[in-house]
DNA sequence: CAGATCGATGTCAGCTACTGTCATCACAAT
DNA sequence: ATTGTGATGACAGTAGCTGACATCGATCTG
């Protein structure tokens, strides 16, 4: 058998989630994670950069998700459908973990901190988008702009998703959301 | 005479933005901060929640001021016009303090974790505006879409405003980042 | 004017997030 | 058998941040 039980850093994911659930992130501190997870507190560290960063670890796969959809997109989609049809691709695979992920998203909404750091790893993602609609020819600031609008709108139909009671789909909820930004910015 | 020099808040700023601009905020401790401002640590953090913190005490009054200036728009302006128009009186004050703007700029660009509380300021900012447009009868999620959409005009013209060598003003840089986002989602 | 009160600061002790460094030891490569 | 190698433990140290209490001009109150 080997000398350590395997998948620390899962242990120390799930660990946190459930200290932070129960008790409160500033409540919770590091060596009680590692102690949860039969590890210690240097350890801890060696797997995650941060107290919070343990939160965010799916955050790298959700943009690969994003970016490689975005990139396949058909050539003649306009920059703001194929963005939001790459966060539709995301949404879906969300819908398989709601649960999992309205009790992140309260543990985040619980505490300032945790916010700032999601904040971050949006702003991360939609400079990934817009690097990725550059490579498709779209020039700037238009690539900027249809990116940040992209993440707005999953932010929105994201926090309508986790609060309603099930009616419409993520999928829906993003559809609309978009339709919405289209119309608010119909200008002349 | 009185017991103590005034402005012990402004003077910490001064000491902590030419620290911080001088050798890094990493590599400043806001000991030596409290010391050139002639202060103690302990009186750092009774002005300052954190070390962050002291170079975002002019981001409540920008807000005041584009809450203040929405707030007042004419009733018939849209959404998107009446935000943008608040930026545009925003950078108008911005304006006359652009080498202050540049200097604290660099400083934040240069360090993670001050980015990441400039992205907290601009998300409260965001939600204010939102507010204010809702009491203007904007219903949601068009209020948080169209502050959302104008702080990221607001946040791609201040990057090409302190970046550029001075061909174009700031509000003309808002002006047309603006037609820009129109143009982008000109959608069906 | 005497005394009480207040407000901004100082002093000090303490917690905890985070880091550097070295030791340990199962396992793999040779 | 020897020699890494890689994940972990052990331990000391720095610095951000907090609570509790003391200090002492300024100001109010009677």
């Amino acid at each position: 058998m080997s000398r350590w039980e395997p998948d620390a850093r899962g242990r120390l994911e799930r660990a946190a989630l459930e200290l932070y659930s129960e008790r409160g992130f500033e409540q919770t501190t590091v060596a009680e994670i590692a102690a949860r997870a039969g590890l210690t507190e240097r350890t801890f560290f060696r797997h995650f950069a941060d107290k919070r960063e343990v939160l965010f670890g799916g955050a790298g796969q959700l943009q690969d998700l994003l970016v490689s959809t975005l990139a396949s997109a058909p050539e003649s989609a306009a920059p703001i459908d194929a963005v939001a049809g790459a966060f539709e691709a995301a949404a879906r695979m969300l819908e398989e973990r709601r649960e999992y992920s309205g009790m992140r998203q309260a543990t985040i909404a619980a505490n300032a901190d945790l916010q700032e750091r999601e904040l971050v790893k949006l702003a991360t993602l939609s400079a990934a988008l817009a690097g990725t609609l550059r490579q498709r020819g779209v020039a700037e600031p238009a690539a900027s702009l249809a990116a940040e609008a992209g993440v707005t709108i999953f932010k929105i139909a994201f926090g309508l998703w986790v609060s309603e009671t099930n009616q419409r789909t993520f999928v829906q909820l993003i559809q609309e959301s978009l339709d919405e930004l289209k119309a608010v910015t119909a200008g002349k």
